[in-house]
DNA sequence: GGTGAAACTTCTAATAA
DNA sequence: TTATTAGAAGTTTCACC
């Protein structure tokens, strides 16, 4: 794949659509000054690079029941085994997401819980896993999500 | 503000959506046997009601230069300052999420960095906060997420 | 609650520059 | 690469169930 080269009007685009995916093409080309066709090219272009590999919906999770948030730390029998324990713990649907780590665990991930009970399911779960010697729980007490914004203004603008 | 049941039509709909926020009405509108008027009108009574609290673009970090995946456990000298350290922390763009914890770590947060190299500059801009007496940091090797339509069903069918 | 249709807005692809 | 254009498609409102 060749590499893919974004000029200021790409990181513009991106900048309006990150916030909102459903920000007219017409808005953007407006506030651009282009033309809505341009706008339509570009975002196709990026689709078609993988930059932009999808949208998604933000929910809140806790007016859905789920305030619970956790970080599980796992060790391991034998690192041979991480590939097998990473397939088992990501089918369950309350782990958002799972890491192979350097340092202190083998597997590192995080869970959605309705509760605690409910979250002590889950790491009974994780912990019930062959391979699973031990398992180290750290539980959110407050979660501060950084702009997706601001990542990218720092990658644009070399900043950081 | 009144609790806000979702039917099954909701879920339907977050369902079509989370994976694609453009997914035009229309469509959503015929798959569900509704009128596209309907699904507008309850999207944004979801919206209203702070369900849905917004949308985002997925990007690829990777192909934008961001390769590097860590998470840092950060050690306070008292747990007074926290808010401080959590504001300072969330200034830097490179921190995607912070979270307090319980357990080891005070602080706990993810960041995301183009090299090895661009990430011990972060990690020093951490460690120099006021108030932070150390930090302990985990190397992704490999990070694998799990699809958010997974924890929706889940919620929505109480599996899990 | 929901519908269907009208009015309006936006998308998209083709053409031309 | 970008702009223009025009027909297709989507959104949103509203009178009426």
């Amino acid at each position: 794949m060749a590499k893919f080269k974004l000029d200021d009007t790409d990181h513009s685009i991106l900048d309006m659509l990150i916030d909102n995916t459903r920000t007219p093409f017409t808005d953007i080309a407006k506030k651009l000054d282009i033309s809505a066709g341009t706008v339509h090219v570009r975002v196709k272009k990026m689709e078609e690079a993988g930059i932009i590999t999808g949208s998604s919906l933000k929910l809140d999770y806790k007016k859905l029941g789920y305030s619970f948030i956790a970080y599980v730390g796992i060790f391991l029998n034998k690192t041979s085994q991480t590939q097998f324990v990473l397939e088992r713990i990501n089918e369950i649907p309350s782990v958002t997401v799972a890491h192979v780590t350097t340092g202190k665990f083998n597997i590192f991930c995080k869970i959605r819980a309705k509760n605690t009970s409910h979250a002590k399911d889950i790491i009974y779960k994780i912990d019930d896993i062959d391979g699973v010697t031990r398992t180290e729980t750290m539980i959110s007490l407050e979660e501060s999500i950084n702009d997706k914004k601001r990542l990218m203004h720092s990658i644009f603008n070399a900043l950081d």
